[in-house]
DNA sequence: TTGGGTGCAAACTATTTGCATTCGA
DNA sequence: TCGAATGCAAATAGTTTGCACCCAA
């Protein structure tokens, strides 16, 4: 099974229609770990044979999103970032570059946690590292 | 000295000309701790005696968060909130209600914290836990 | 007086939406 | 076939900018 089909059968399994840009747009995004904006998306998704229109870009990530397969990093006022790396683990974001950097898990412990507030449950728990170049 | 005066004094300090929409938006944020986008102070302020002009509210947050008077907090894709506690502290952010609550500073520990890469500096940790009503 | 501050409207950017067309199971 | 997906353009929301006018030092 080549890369190609092993994404088509990753987004059947979470429930998404496989379609040619969505697919397009998936092999791009679990190429390998990364953080890109929909813009950035939406220039690699039109350089490669198939293309796909912005909304549709921006259409296929909420969805992605929503479905669990990619996951929306709020860091920057002016643009949200989709993380192809889903599971847990926190970042550094450079404001100098507007980049984002993985932090492991492992790298972080945290030996309190607050209690949440009545009537509520978890999630996500953020940390960001904001830093700039010195 | 009343509290308009203080607040005059506060912005002089932080070497910010106190303009009458100035000290205007200043005796808002800091009436107390508080979390408020943009939005919301405009219309705040133009329910008070003296107004100010969205571009003047806009303008005059940006430079307050310059100087160090107020702190931008980037949870929501879709505006900034602006906190007049700068002292260190962590938030909740909730999804539902698209508000924020402190979590004090001394509700989380951390025992272990990453290294910064190369060549870069820190400028600040954030902690955001994202909940949702039950 | 005079340079910084303000107001307004227009510009801009990221994102969303409505709707007609097209595609894939 | 036929509903779901797509594309386009227009709408929207938050924020920024240009420029003439005004006010605090």
């Amino acid at each position: 099974m080549d890369n190609r089909d092993s994404i088509i059968d990753k987004l059947k399994t979470s429930g998404v229609t496989p379609t040619t840009q969505r697919v397009e747009i998936a092999q791009i995004l679990f190429a390998r770990p990364q953080h890109l904006s929909a813009e950035q998306i939406l220039e690699m998704v039109n350089e490669s044979s198939s293309t796909a229109s912005k909304a549709t870009v921006y259409n296929t990530l909420g969805l992605f999103a929503k479905k669990g397969l990619v996951k929306e990093v709020i860091v920057d006022p002016t643009k949200v970032f989709y993380d192809s790396n889903v599971s847990k683990h926190f970042h550094f974001f450079n404001t100098d570059t507007s980049t984002l950097t993985d932090i492991p898990v492992d790298a972080i412990n945290f030996d309190k946690l607050p209690e949440l507030p009545e009537g509520t449950e978890s999630s996500g728990l953020e940390v960001i590292v904001r830093i700039k170049n010195s």
